[in-house]
DNA sequence: AAGATAGGTGACCAAAAGGTCACATGTCAA
DNA sequence: TTGACATGTGACCTTTTGGTCACCTATCTT
């Protein structure tokens, strides 16, 4: 099964956030993002190239080389493809129209949500 | 961290499953749901449950109560959202096209890709 | 009201993932 | 060619997550 390479990457922060910034910029190199990630949070090297591996394992994030250093670009592709997996072509205008509210979630229909009520 | 939950919840087979099922036809209950999972794998219906909650919780799955039964709703804002976040609005039309390709991996620039290759 | 059905919660165990380290390789500059 | 710099790999430990169970509540039917 080769989606569940890209959900289980998307499923941690720090690879994430090493998406983040390669959407920022592209062409990062380890040493480069590294820095980034430890903005955030402290951790090693090693880890940081742990995560682009499997960033790079499922396709999110290309590798080129030029010379002695690896530049690393975000592929979005397979994230159209988690879209396009749950999103229906006629319904995604609905959506999109939602998803600009952003605030949806509290205003469409309190009734339907099952928090704490017992009507 | 709130979208913590939509990327955990996406990171399981059996939650993906639960929402191709809905994405199918919604408004299923939990009974039903565990019909359809254990059609694919062995799974008690506590397991089942426990899935529908962190989906519920990640707002990936709407619960409407009808009498004794909880119904299940795909919510796909959070999709939404995640497409939205790395995918710009410029370049979507670029990466819409490559996904109707479906083959881009291979066939975008094999140079380009870092497997085992000592040139 | 009482039995049957649909579902919820917290504790527990096994499996998987995150993180670090000590090595090694390959490339640039002089 | 040689030293310095950027990066890769496999083993190991800790934390998180997936799955099950027993027991409980709530609703429908008669």
């Amino acid at each position: 099964m080769e989606d569940d390479l890209v959900f289980k990457a998307l499923a941690d922060r720090t690879r994430r956030l090493l998406l983040d910034t390669l959407f920022e910029r592209d062409g990062r190199s380890l040493g480069e993002l590294e820095e980034v990630v430890n903005q955030h949070t402290e951790m090693s090297r090693y880890g940081v190239s742990k995560h682009l591996r499997l960033l790079a394992e499922a396709d999110l994030v290309t590798v080129r080389r030029s010379g002695r250093e690896r530049l690393h670009y975000l592929n979005a592709v397979p994230i159209r493809l988690i879209h396009d997996r749950w999103i229906d072509k006629y319904t995604e205008p609905h959506i999109r129209a939602l998803t600009d509210l952003k605030t949806l979630a509290e205003t469409e229909t309190p009734a339907e949500r099952e928090g704490h009520h017992d009507d």
